[in-house]
DNA sequence: TAGGATT
C-alpha cells in the first residue's frame, strides 16, 4: 500500500546548542578539542538523488564550510538522505538552520539542525509502534512517549487514498538508546488511554539493512538511472510551485524562511492563477533552441538566467525556487559591489536538460512578491551583455 | 507492520 508522511513535527526540546559561546570562529574548549556543538549541522530528509557536491553547493552559499559530508550507503553507494555540514562560523550555521531549514527539494523537505555530539548512547534509539488507534494525532503519540526521554523526531503514517487517514503505524525515534528501552518496557503491549487494542513497541530495524531482493533493486534502479536520468514525476513536481506562494511549510516549525529575506514576498497573495502551467509547446520550443546559441550543457550543467529578483533576494531565493524541478548544482546571485545588494538578476546551474526546461517553464513569469520573474537558459548573448 | 538522525 502507498504511504506517506504526515509530518515531520519537530519536538519542543532544543535541539540546540549548549555552552558558553564565543561571538566568531570556531569554540575551543579548555582541553584544546575544538567544540563543533554551534557549527556542525546535521540535514535530514534530502532527496535521494542529491549529491556530495549539490550538497556541499547548497550548504556553501551560506558561508565557509569547514567540512561537510553527505552520508552514504557503505554497500550501494546510495545517498542515505542525510549529512552533515560543519561551518567555520557558528554564525553561518545559525544562518543555515534559519535560512535552509524547511527547503523544498524535489519531492522532500529538508531539516536543517544542529548536530548532537556523536555518542554510541544515542544510536539504534528508534522505535517502531504499531496497532495505534486511528485517532491517534503526532502529538498524541508523543505525549505518551515523552515520560520515557526525549523525543528527536516522530511520525505516523499515513493512508495517501483516503486523504491522510492514520494507519496506525509511526516512528518514535528518542535521544538515547536506554529512553527507547525503557518506552519499551513501559509501552509495548499496553492500551494507550481510552484504546480498544494494545500497541506494539519495538525497535525500528535499520533502513539501510535491505532484504537482497531490495539490494539488488537498488542497484538495478540506480544502474538505471545513470543511462535514463532520474524518475520523473513531473505531477508531484508541478503541485509543489503554487506552494511557493504559500509561505513556510506549517508541518515545519522553523522559523518563517524566507519572508524576511524576500520582503515577504513569499507571504503575501502570489496567486497560483497567475503561474504559468505545463505547455508542451513550451517546452518543444525551448528542446528545439537546445545547441542554438545557449552556453549548456557544457560540463557541470545546464546555466539558467534569472531577471527581476528583488535586491533582497540572497542565494537561498534561487535554491526555493528551482529545487523543487531536479538537481541543482549551483546558484549565484549577482550583487552590486559597493552595496552587495542583488542587481536584479542571477544564475542556476541544473544538471539535467529536462528539469531545467521545467523549471524555466514553470517560474518564467511567476510572480515573486510584486516582480515577475523572466526565466530563461542562458544564452551566449546575455553572457556578453 | 516500515522512516533514510550521528559522520
Amino acid at each position: 500500500m502507498v504511504t506517506q508522511i504526515i509530518s515531520t513535527m519537530e519536538t519542543q526540546v532544543s535541539n540546540g546548542p549548549s555552552g558558553t559561546s564565543l561571538p566568531n570562529g570556531p569554540v575551543i574548549s579548555s582541553n584544546g578539542a575544538t567544540d563543533d556543538s554551534k557549527t556542525n549541522l546535521i540535514v535530514n530528509y534530502l532527496p535521494q538523488n542529491m549529491t556530495q557536491e549539490e550538497f556541499k553547493s547548497l550548504f556553501g552559499s551560506i558561508g565557509e564550510i569547514e567540512s561537510c559530508k553527505l552520508v552514504r550507503d557503505k554497500i550501494t553507494g546510495q545517498s542515505l538522505g542525510y549529512g552533515f555540514v560543519n561551518y567555520v562560523d557558528p554564525n553561518d550555521a545559525d544562518k543555515a538552520i534559519n535560512t535552509l531549514n524547511g527547503l523544498k527539494l524535489q519531492t522532500k523537505t529538508i531539516k536543517v539542525s544542529y548536530a548532537r555530539p556523536s555518542s554510541a548512547s544515542i544510536r539504534d534509539a528508534n522505535l517502531y509502534v504499531s496497532g495505534l488507534p486511528k485517532t491517534m494525532s503526532q502529538k498524541d503519540m508523543e505525549q505518551l512517549f515523552s515520560q520515557y526521554g526525549r523525543i528527536i523526531t516522530s511520525r505516523i503514517l499515513v493512508d495517501q487514498v483516503t486523504a491522510g487517514i492514520s494507519r496506525g503505524v509511526g516512528f518514535i525515534r528518542f535521544d538515547k538508546r536506554n529512553e527507547a528501552e525503557e518506552a519499551i518496557k513501559g509501552l509495548n503491549g499496553q492500551k494507550p488511554l481510552g484504546a480498544a487494542e494494545p500497541i506494539t513497541v519495538k525497535f525500528a530495524n535499520n533502513p539501510s539493512q535491505k532484504t537482497g531482493q531490495a539490494l539488488l533493486t537498488q542497484l538495478y534502479q540506480t544502474a538505471a538511472r545513470r543511462y535514463t536520468g532520474p524518475l520523473h514525476h513531473q505531477t508531484q513536481r508541478f503541485s509543489m510551485i503554487p506552494s511557493l506562494g504559500k509561505g513556510p511549510d506549517p508541518n515545519n516549525s522553523s522559523k518563517p524562511i524566507l519572508d524576511n529575506l524576500l520582503n515577504a514576498s513569499y507571504g503575501v497573495k502570489s496567486s497560483p492563477t497567475l503561474f504559468p502551467r505545463f505547455s508542451p509547446i513550451t517546452i518543444d520550443s525551448m528542446t528545439s533552441l537546445a545547441g542554438v546559441n545557449l552556453t549548456g550543457p557544457t560540463g557541470a550543467g545546464w546555466c539558467i538566467f534569472v531577471y527581476n529578483l528583488s535586491p533582497e533576494a540572497d542565494e537561498s531565493v534561487l535554491w526555493q525556487l528551482f529545487g523543487p524541478f531536479g538537481a541543482v548544482t549551483n546558484v549565484k546571485v549577482i550583487r552590486d559591489f559597493t552595496t552587495n545588494k542583488c542587481k536584479g538578476f542571477g544564475f542556476v546551474t541544473m544538471t539535467n536538460y529536462d528539469e531545467a526546461a521545467m523549471a524555466i517553464a514553470s517560474l518564467n513569469g511567476y510572480r515573486l512578491g510584486d516582480r515577475v520573474l523572466q526565466v530563461s537558459f542562458k544564452t551566449s548573448k546575455q553572457h556578453k551583455a
